[in-house]
DNA sequence: ATGGCTGCAAACACTTTGCATCTGG
DNA sequence: CCAGATGCAAAGTGTTTGCAGCCAT
């Protein structure tokens, strides 16, 4: 069930971030690689709130402005991508080389599963062409009660008795 | 082009508004009339900010407080959607008791289109289904470059000059 | 009359920015 | 040595909340 990827060769995705900062002229510093370790080492989508909870102790911990200009310097560098899950914060993804994928949520305990479907993938591109535009990104998330819930009545964040309607959010 | 729909009996929604509020209790205020009006004739997506300016002049101005209190309210009430289209605010967008719909927008000028594809609807629920979900709701959203901008080289906002990665958002 | 509603301002959560200092190349 | 990076704190957004006074019911 989760995710038994064997950690995506970290040392090669930190030499591709590496690479990137020497071509873009950025320098090579402590935090950054710190940072990105960090980010290449999370099981998946984080925020960035957790990944400087994640990033404290090693060395004292590391600044949140410079986490943030970090991370956005890793979506630049197109090993990191944003998600918008419908919650405050926004949330990061590192991109192991692979498959896009779309995100399926569980509205009570926040797991998030991923998918792919090509013939969604297919349908997308040839709505966007009916309508005139030309396709550059896509982002699809469903949303509902996970299987956790579903199977033992409760999850996490949630049981059957109050979660009322957390959908409304 | 522009979605030629006419102003679905605003009359009506505005009932049934009146009517939710008279059934759970709460009261009809003059803010609330003056909200929900504004939100039933406005032609699309918009967003907090975009109502209250849209609201100003009537008689004053109502408090951002109020507005956002009534916007959740009628969130609940179903008469309104919230979408997270990846930008700070959240968009909003009334609901004429028609039929879901998915978003297209343009990553320039920032138009925003609607589509149905039943294919995917079921695709998603199948999706859903095969991990376990029970599916709540969904949100898709496609980004690319609207026909405007394909065909006359340049939209509202950008052009293709300077559009050199405004996709990286 | 009275409890819910409104408006104001303060509080919030997340993210960005100005600036002095530090550091990699 | 010096441009670029960091850390701090302050400033910005967008949104929520406490509270006193107000208005539907």
């Amino acid at each position: 069930m989760t995710t038994p990827q064997p950690q995506v060769d970290i040392h090669k995705q930190l030499a591709n971030f590496s690479n990137y900062l020497k071509k873009k002229g950025l320098k090579i510093t402590s935090q950054r690689l710190l940072v990105a370790e960090k980010v290449f080492s999370m099981e998946s989508h984080f925020t960035v709130d957790a990944l400087a909870e994640a990033l404290k102790d090693r060395r004292g911990e590391i600044s949140r402005a410079t986490i943030y200009r970090i991370v956005s310097v890793m979506v630049e560098a197109g090993q990191l991508t944003e998600h918008n899950f419908g919650q405050n914060a926004k949330y990061y993804e590192h991109i192991p080389g692979q498959d896009h994928h779309d995100h399926i949520l569980c509205l009570d305990c926040g797991r998030i599963d991923e998918f792919v479907n090509d013939a969604i993938e297919e349908m997308q591109l040839k709505i966007a062409g009916e309508h005139g535009y030309d396709l550059a990104d896509h982002s699809l998330n469903l949303y509902g009660k996970c299987v956790e819930l579903r199977t033992t009545g409760s999850c996490a964040r949630g049981n059957p008795d109050d979660s009322g309607e957390s959908a409304s959010n």
